[in-house]
DNA sequence: AATATGCGCAACCGCTCCGTG
DNA sequence: ACACGGAGCGGTTGCGCATAT
C-alpha cells in the first residue's frame, strides 16, 4: 500500500555514521532535546533519515549508555525476562538500565541463544530440548523458570500483544518483580535489585 | 603470509501501534 | 468512526574484525 517514505531516500546518507554526523546529532539534541525525529535531520543539518537519527541516538550516542560486556546478572535477567516477554526487546531493555533493545537483541542472538542450546534449552520456548534434556545441567535458573511457568499465564512468543504490557497483571517470576509498566531508560527502576534472590 | 571462515555489531527495512484531525 | 502521519519495534542484512587453516 502506498505509504509515503519516511524520508527522501535520494538525498539521504546511508551506512556508517561519521564523527561529524555524530557530533551534529549530539549537539542538536543537547540543544533542543529529542523532538520530532522526522524534522530533526533537516534542522540539525544532517543528510539522514529521521529514523536513522533516532536509532543512532538511542543505540549509540545516548549519554546514559553502559556499553561493554554483559554481567552474569544481566545474562540471567535477560533470559528470565525473555521467558516472560518473548522477543519484546524494548520491554526487556527497559529493565536493564544503560542497555538498548538492539544491543540486547544482538546479545541474545549471538551469545545467549548458544548458551541455552548448550544447556539443552530451547531458546524460543525455554523448554528442554527433546532428547537433550538429560544433558542439561540442573541450574537454578531452570527451576525458577519451571516454577514461573506454572504460575504465569503461558503467553510465550510475545505475539499476544497488549496483554504482556498490561502492568495490571504483573507477572512474578522467581523473585523478579516484573512491573512491566514502561519507564524511560534514563530512569531505571533498578531491575537487577529486583532479581535479588 | 595469504586466504577462508566465523562472529559480533551497527544499521536498515518493513510493519504495527498510537495519537490527532 | 475513520483516515492519516509519525514514532517505535522486531527481524534481517552488511560490513569489519578476529581466528583458523
Amino acid at each position: 500500500m502506498g505509504r509515503s517514505p519516511c524520508c527522501e531516500k535520494a538525498h539521504t546518507n546511508k551506512g556508517a555514521w561519521t564523527k561529524e554526523e555524530d557530533q551534529r546529532l549530539v549537539a542538536y539534541i543537547k540543544a533542543h532535546g529529542e523532538g520530532c525525529w522526522r524534522s530533526l535531520p533537516k534542522a540539525a543539518g544532517l543528510l539522514r533519515c529521521g529514523k536513522s537519527c533516532r536509532l543512532r541516538w538511542i543505540n549509540y550516542l545516548r549519554p546514559d549508555l553502559k556499553r561493554g560486556n554483559f554481567t552474569e546478572e544481566e545474562d540471567d535477567l535477560i533470559i528470565k525476562l525473555h521467558q516472560i516477554l518473548g522477543n519484546k526487546w524494548s520491554l526487556i531493555a527497559g529493565r536493564l538500565p544503560g542497555r538498548t533493545d538492539n544491543e540486547i537483541k544482538n546479545y541474545w542472538n549471538t551469545h545467549i541463544k548458544r548458551k541455552l542450546l548448550a544447556r539443552g534449552i530451547d531458546p524460543q520456548t525455554h523448554q528442554p530440548l527433546s532428547g537433550a534434556a538429560a544433558n542439561a545441567p540442573s541450574s537454578r535458573l531452570q527451576d525458577q523458570l519451571a516454577a514461573a511457568r506454572s504460575s504465569c499465564s503461558p503467553q510465550t512468543s510475545g505475539a499476544g500483544h497488549s496483554s504482556d504490557e498490561d502492568s495490571a497483571s504483573v507477572p512474578y517470576l522467581g523473585g523478579i518483580d516484573l512491573n512491566l509498566s514502561l519507564s524511560p531508560p534514563s530512569q531505571p527502576s533498578s531491575p537487577v535489585a529486583a532479581v535479588a534472590n
